[in-house]
DNA sequence: TATAATATATCAGTAAAATAGATAAGCAAT
DNA sequence: ATTGCTTATCTATTTTACTGATATATTATA
């Protein structure tokens, strides 16, 4: 394929117009470059496609059998191109993540994105459940990403993947021994636990609310890093994301527990004023966690490696 | 319009094969070069369409998309190059044609010929008639233009345009006077004719086969022009195609002479072996010659200045 | 009929793009 | 660890695209 879409634009354009000099004044060209890349295309099908009569051009055999073809072409062309345009992400995107998802998934997810979509920008915020929420119905953000359910008329809630907390405990913590642990024997540990107002706490307190008074909580940390720490220190056991354990569940650093009865379950959902308009930007960006997590039951289980 | 077909020929051969270095070899190209233009064209389109994983490529949503596309713009784009380059002509080209149409008809058209396909070689051979059926015959000549018939089984004959010979004598001659010449006037004048065997004669000697005893023929000539010059120096009167007189008519400097009952009328006739083969060439050249004579009664009132 | 205006083609010079070759970096299999 | 294979990128070179200026031809006009 030696010739170009452009050659033939030039070409239709000169046609149209039956003159080179208001093609190129078209085609904002010079005049000596639409001559020569019609000289060119007649050159690479060895073909005249004008009769050259005196200073005028007019098209001939060939060149009237080319016209409409060379139409076509183009239009599919520029189908093409629009279509993938309408594709394609530019400009700034400001997501907000809350802390487990802003530093487990999202800047993982932003990579990603920002590797298929080059010409975007996005920056990330990661805050609060409830500084996001106010963010995304202020418009300061296009979309959020949180822990746990939101019923604000104005906003919109899609769920992306389960999520499970998990309560652990340290390599040498006397609970590894029992089978199954009961409810009654968590009532007897000191806790280091996620501060209120996090997402994580609240699913905590939800499921714990009718024991809330009789858990002693040791230590309120706003990073389940810290958290790690604390109970790998024996300061007492905790209770995060899995999906934040999984190395040290992995390599048995810390040690999760099977609570009888007790199910912490949760959703990652995403989140975005309906009053907005959604930009393609954030469409493409949904679709991607979409289609990430497809065959995927739980946020673990998303394979880190490959997304990178 | 800012991709080319180029671009979109190596993304569907890396889609193909799932490879930029298969794609290279496929493409005879380097695998740098192709590596680039894929780069290229994402970049135009300010999207990935392939996921980078580790060192292989996997299409991804956007590619999905567009290699349906380009698949299909290619095909169209490869149909209009072959449909036209059935439509161009290259290679050398055997023409044969008698002196008259040689001289005055057949150096214009090869000149057009060549200016709407410029790959093409034209060999013009000015014969007698005979030499030209005889190397059609032997497909020496891809197409022979003659004047008048031919009935041989192998060659097939196709009437161009009418042609009229004029009967005609220099200024100073007393007949020019006379209103209507008749059938014995012109008995009694002397004759420069071309010679037998050439076309010219052929028809004249038809026409006056019942007096042809009576003809005096002072001189035979194998020329148009040396027939003109001979008739101006008053050597007698002449017999040749309106269309080799026709600036002489027009200056007054040779006189048709209105002669009652005598019609010269013949035709033009591209003549070709039924045996050979109808190269592309000889169909356009066919093509063209039809076209020009398109509304024109008679071969004198083809416009020569148009042809160049 | 000379002159001006206009159109196309071409030339020289320059900017941009395509391509090759060499090389770096990443991954997979031994 | 070593080897082999893959993609991406760097440098250098060739090719192509383009502009501005100019030559040539034709039409319009004074």
């Amino acid at each position: 394929m030696r010739y170009t879409l452009r050659q033939l634009e030039i070409f239709v354009a000169i046609s149209r117009l039956e003159s080179v000099s208001k093609a190129a004044d078209l085609l904002c060209l010079s005049q000596s470059a639409t001559s020569t890349s019609l000289g060119e295309l007649e050159r690479q099908f060895g073909i005249k496609l004008f009769d050259r009569i005196g200073k005028s051009l007019s098209i001939n055999d060939a060149g009237s059998k080319l016209l409409p073809q060379a139409l076509e072409l183009i239009d599919r062309a520029k189908e093409i191109e629009s279509e993938l345009a309408g594709y394609a992400v530019s400009g700034d995107m400001h997501i907000g993540a809350t802390l487990t998802i802003g530093n487990y998934l999202t800047n993982l997810l932003v990579a990603k994105f920002i590797q298929n979509f080059p010409e975007s920008r996005i920056k990330l915020q990661v805050q609060n459940t409830e500084t996001i929420i106010k963010k995304v119905l202020s418009h300061e953000l296009d979309l959020g990403m949180i822990e746990g359910d939101c019923d604000h008329p104005d906003l919109k809630i899609q769920p992306w993947i389960a999520d499970e907390l998990v309560i652990f405990c340290g390599p040498n913590h006397p609970l590894i021994n029992k089978r199954n642990v009961s409810l009654e024997d968590l009532l007897k540990e000191s806790w280091v636990l996620r501060e209120k107002g996090s997402g994580t706490r609240e699913t905590f307190d939800r499921v714990f609310k009718n024991e809330q008074s009789k858990i002693d909580i040791k230590l309120e940390l706003e990073h389940t890093e810290a958290i790690k720490r604390a109970v790998e220190s024996s300061v007492g056991i905790g209770c995060i994301s899995r999906l934040a354990l999984k190395d040290e569940l992995k390599t048995g650093s810390l040690i999760a527990l099977e609570v009888r009865n007790v199910k912490l379950d949760r959703y990652f959902n995403f989140l975005w004023s309906k009053n907005k308009y959604q930009t393609n930007g954030v469409r493409q960006f949904l679709k991607m966690c979409t289609d990430m997590t497809k065959g995927i039951q739980r946020s673990d289980q998303i394979d880190l490696p490959l997304i990178v």
